[in-house]
DNA sequence: TTAAAATAAATTGCACACAATTTAATTATG
DNA sequence: CATAATTAAATTGTGTGCAATTTATTTTAA
């Protein structure tokens, strides 16, 4: 549903709005930099792991898709992500232009340890359960509207 | 208040927020670079300018504690905006530590053209004024307990 | 059917973002 | 009062993030 009121107090709270997202993803990942450093990975390339694991081997335009980052992006990120032993990258047989990444068993094995990840965030977080539904909930819809805005455009 | 629940429930839908964080505050700062560009600054100078038209004249750590950023990401942002002759940068006197940073009369005429940055969002705002104010005071509620989860830690 | 258009990755260049360290100045303390 | 501890910026090194371009491959169309 595209907001397409002249009211301008909008904008401007959703400028202030932006800041605040900016700021807030900013810190909530900062969180996360140490537990995550123990089980050899950056936030990005947890991620990106965390996709892997949820849907399986995929391109690296399908990632890309998932978490909002191109193959500029993307491609150095996954070659780290090789060169640590998580994944392998293969070039599909039917499209060569594709390139599946694969999760090894060392990839897939740090999937148990990555469970833990979530507890960093113990202590940290300032909102109700409710809260984070509704923060959640409209983050989402939001995002949904920007993509799918992008995509007909 | 902080939230100290055994609950894991919170933690997985926290993690979960987090990268709806991370993307949606990606997508919605793309929104902005190029209106940005046409006046000449990137979004981290446009957050660092604001805060010099909101509050005057200030030193970096000042700016930084509004901003969220540390010395080593504003100093080369800040060197920018002197190099765009926005901002002059000047040792205080009675501590030379501190380097505060003064508007120009350019950077103080660019407000008025800034002004009309928000309306890039525009028909990409997908939830309604009720809502962003909601998901804007919880972000600022969390974020208020991290900064002061650090400050006292 | 083959040259043009489209597509997926990779590459390039620029701008953060941040931890860790260094430098310079000020304050605290024995 | 002199040295140690603290503090603010700057510097260094690594890792994104993205627009624009390039390369390789596949699809479309004349």
């Amino acid at each position: 549903m595209k907001n397409t009121t002249n009211d301008n107090a909008i904008l401007t709270l959703g400028n202030e709005l932006c800041f605040s997202l900016y700021a807030c993803a900013k810190e909530v990942i900062k969180i996360y930099r140490k537990p995550l450093e123990k089980i050899g990975l950056t936030y990005t390339q947890y991620i990106v792991m965390m996709t892997l694991w949820q849907f399986g081997d995929m391109s690296v335009k399908d990632i890309g898709e998932k978490v909002y980052l191109d193959s500029g992006t993307l491609t150095p990120v996954i070659k780290k992500l090789e060169k640590s032993g998580f994944v392998k990258r293969q070039r599909i047989a039917e499209d060569e232009r594709f390139v599946k990444i694969i999760l090894t068993d060392k990839g897939l094995k740090l999937k148990e340890k990555a469970s833990t990840i979530p507890q960093a965030l113990e202590g940290n977080i300032y909102i109700s359960y409710d809260e984070v539904v509704t923060v959640y909930n409209l983050l989402n819809k939001n995002l949904k509207g920007i993509k799918e805005g992008i995509e007909t455009s």
